[in-house]
DNA sequence: GATTTTTCGTTGCAAATGCAACGTGTTTCC
DNA sequence: GGAAACACGTTGCATTTGCAACGAAAAATC
């Protein structure tokens, strides 16, 4: 006949105020929920503000470009053109070369909103970095030496 | 009669790849990601984990808790904490002294489960921390510098 | 040059999310 | 002690999301 003896499973100790996953998660949401006070009374979602960032400083653009470069779900891309082709901030034609790309750019109207909106973003921005002052050379190489990482396994 | 003169509006020069919100959610969402390789084979979404997390090193705790602690909506931690008690992985119970409070805890399944996971979690940590090496301390003081930040306006 | 593969953008659908509203319980205030 | 205000956790609902599937178009392969 066998005791019945509860074990109680010891965990390891775990400080979630230095687990670095976190920590970033929770840097990266209250900026861009700051940042987003900008945008946001303009009508813009985080997905069409980073399409119309992206479009900004990039001429004819397809969906399959956003993609890659602000990494976004092409699906997330493709709703947010739409509605901001809706909003007549983003023009959609076909590119004319190939038959399967969308050539995405900004209208007047839009350049015209980005042309307010992104100063302020900018300035948003010069914030961030006076409040890093001179760590922020290493705070970059910090970031890019995570992103640049590859995957556990 | 007024001339029609097309103005191209000038926008001003924005480099996303030193846009520190843009680059901190990058950040966080690989290392998020690859954390996830962790426990997605449990079968844990990312706020059942993070519930997890919190249990493994709290003891008898409300959604209330839970929520102010991982800045997690009480809705989700609520659908979290629900599945998780399907799951038998926490156990849910009435506070004696306070009716309007729940009191979650891990089961022994759930102390079992986060035996085999947070070491694996502490281990990924520990490769990050070897990827920032020396700059770590200097990472961590910017993050909570952000973090503590207050939003301008 | 016809056929198979791949690429691109959209859409359908199930699941997740945020927010408000609700029921229940507690605290505050008179 | 009763009424109003508040706190907690859940749920309903509209919106968003991720993923797979699709049609159209181009590239690759034979």
């Amino acid at each position: 006949m066998t005791q019945n003896i509860e074990i109680e499973v010891k965990l390891p100790d775990f400080e979630l105020d230095l687990f670095l996953p976190y920590l970033l998660t929770e840097a990266a949401e209250k900026l861009s929920h700051d940042l987003a006070a900008i945008y946001r009374d303009a009508g813009l979602s985080t997905p069409q503000w980073r399409v119309m960032v992206h479009l900004s400083y990039s001429g004819q653009v397809s969906v399959r470009d956003i993609e890659r470069r602000v990494s976004m779900e092409k699906s997330k891309v493709s709703r947010a053109a739409a509605r901001l082709e809706l909003a007549g901030l983003v023009a959609k034609r076909g590119d004319p070369d190939d038959g399967r790309l969308v050539a995405l750019g900004l209208t007047e109207a839009g350049r015209a909103l980005m042309a307010q909106l992104l100063p302020r973003a900018i300035d948003y921005q010069r914030q961030l970095e006076a409040t890093l002052g001179a760590d922020l050379p290493l705070f970059h190489k910090a970031l890019s030496r995570l992103l640049n990482k590859e995957a556990p396994e």
